[in-house]
DNA sequence: CCAATTAAAGATATTATAAGTCTATTATAT
DNA sequence: ATATAATAGACTTATAATATCTTTAATTGG
């Protein structure tokens, strides 16, 4: 019952990246490790999912680095999690007996609470 | 992001003993060990800690067991992941600059929702 | 008291996953 | 051509969960 320290760092990297300007400027990864003390190549590793998801951009070379996605107002916590730790269950049912079973319908539910809060959540909300 | 197996294992040990006449017999953990299929070591360590939460009572020796407590019906499904895995932080976070961080509080208010559709979740419900 | 039964405790082992490093490669600007 | 910067993949380390094993303590019934 514990989000990753990826995710923090890459929520981290996020809110940094729109406190320094928002989407108009390219932030090498080096200037993010120096803010949340992590290192370029841990981070980096992170962020690629970030890129993968298509919340940001990045550019190789001289010049280079990440970008916010002009859309990234709307772009939620849920979305960055899922972005980094995949979609999980809160709850494996180690036995299964199908979706009739009350205590899983029971982790479901607060399952699905606790992702509509995330997915409330948007990125700007983070910034304020 | 991720409840324990030991909180599935007590979760499903409960519900079990509900069916087999609620808090009037006592069920030794081998009962319970073949109905789960976990081993009765490991399934007795668990269910200490109930013990020790004060959800269940155990008697060792012959005819000894694990029995639920009368109040069972009021015990949460939070109570008991708090008394396997402790009280859970959903996010840790790394930097911690204090209460008033935007990141901080969208993930505690996350938490507070999923705690308390935990909380309101009672053995009860899982066994009506 | 004795034998059988059952939970608890503690040490240890196993497994899984996350966290992190290192090196090589690819892409870009000047 | 050189310096800069992201990406990829192999690898190591750290940490926690899961599980086993063995011993001890408690209880029952003869
Ligand atoms: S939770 Fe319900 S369905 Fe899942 S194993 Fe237990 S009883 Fe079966
Ligand atoms: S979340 Fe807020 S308080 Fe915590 S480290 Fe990031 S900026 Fe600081």
């Amino acid at each position: 019952m514990k989000f990753s320290k990826a995710t923090d760092y890459a929520l981290h990297a996020l809110v940094y990246m729109i406190h320094r300007d928002g989407d108009t400027v390219k932030i090498p990864v080096q200037d993010l490790s120096v803010a949340l003390n992590v290192s370029t190549t841990y981070l980096s590793k992170v962020l690629t999912r970030i890129v993968k998801a298509n919340y940001i951009t990045s550019t190789s070379g001289a010049k280079g680095g990440y970008r916010l996605q002009q859309n990234w107002e709307n772009v939620s916590v849920y979305d960055i999690v899922v972005a980094i730790d995949g979609v999980q269950t809160l709850f494996e049912d180690s036995f299964d007996h199908g979706s009739e079973c009350r205590i899983q319908a029971a982790m479901m539910e607060a399952q699905e609470n606790l992702i509509s809060t995330l997915k409330n959540k948007k990125l700007k909300d983070l910034t304020v």
